[in-house]
DNA sequence: CTCAGTGCAAAGGATTTGCATGCCG
DNA sequence: CGGCATGCAAATCCTTTGCACTGAG
């Protein structure tokens, strides 16, 4: 397989992807790294169409099955909303920590962040709820739900 | 088809779902009734196989096609985890704001609320990035991931 | 040489749909 | 009566899986 990136994965995304795979006993091969491209040239949740077609390279079953060790690894995030197919996305943590606009017509997903103010608040009140049930927490999720530029 | 209540429809809420009904040219049959009695009996998000076994009397296909039109005219809401099957509850403005639990490893969604100061805080944050956006909000959705205490 | 990773094709399974029948208005 | 809602069964289609092959170490 030739590889001419779609983006470049710099020494130290590298080497993360590397080390959460290995935590995994997987190894980062050229269809992986194919893969973490095309999801870093996006930019943006991408679905596994739009990902097949960014590198036609990659056989479907093979996209399907590196995401899950991806997503296993904690590498990638699996995001599922009403539209027909799953869209995947870099981690938080070899990113930034950021949510969801989703598109309710078309399941569209683009990111935003919100200002560091409102996120402590979030985050505090967030723990109470936490502490206060038997839930072990990983993560919060906040998706603003609506009508993306291009639907309405 | 026999009608024993899971659980009561009181007259005001029987008024609302059948407006809302109305108002996308939908009755509220038996078939429909019947849904809305058992996902207000279990008072949490429920798959369609939970909900077929709390009355037996449905056919999966027409819960199938009545929970896309009670969707539809709002009176339930679609949640999608990584669980196998979708769950469906009650539309907010049906009960009251709130969020969710859900546990990255049975898939499980159970519901809680934010106190009302971190709420608006989080509604004025929200606010903000609308208006900076091309995109018309029509509902947060703030979700916790984690794992539930029966998979801990 | 060995074994994980890959590609192709076939299977799986939640959800959707076609069609004949029944029931509400 | 007329038309929507229902039930059954068959079809759909995203996703997973079986199997033989290839390439890296």
């Amino acid at each position: 397989m030739k590889t001419e990136p779609l983006a470049t994965i710099d020494t130290e995304l590298d080497e993360q992807i590397t080390n959460l795979l290995r935590q995994s006993d997987q190894r980062f091969t050229k269809g992986r790294r194919a893969l973490v491209e095309a999801l870093l040239a996006g930019g943006q949740p991408m679905t596994i169409p739009q990902v097949l077609e960014a590198d036609t390279r990659l056989a479907q079953s093979s996209a399907y099955r590196n995401l899950v060790v991806l997503e296993a690894a904690g590498v990638v995030t699996r995001i599922v909303t009403n539209d027909d197919f799953a869209r995947y996305e870099l981690a938080e943590h070899l990113t930034h920590h950021h949510h969801h606009l989703i598109c309710s017509s078309c399941g569209d997903v683009t990111d935003f962040a919100l200002d560091d103010q409102a996120e402590a608040g979030l985050d505090e009140a967030l723990h109470k709820i936490a502490s206060a049930t038997g839930f072990t927490v990983e993560a919060h999720r906040l998706d603003l739900v609506g009508v993306c530029s291009d639907c309405d």
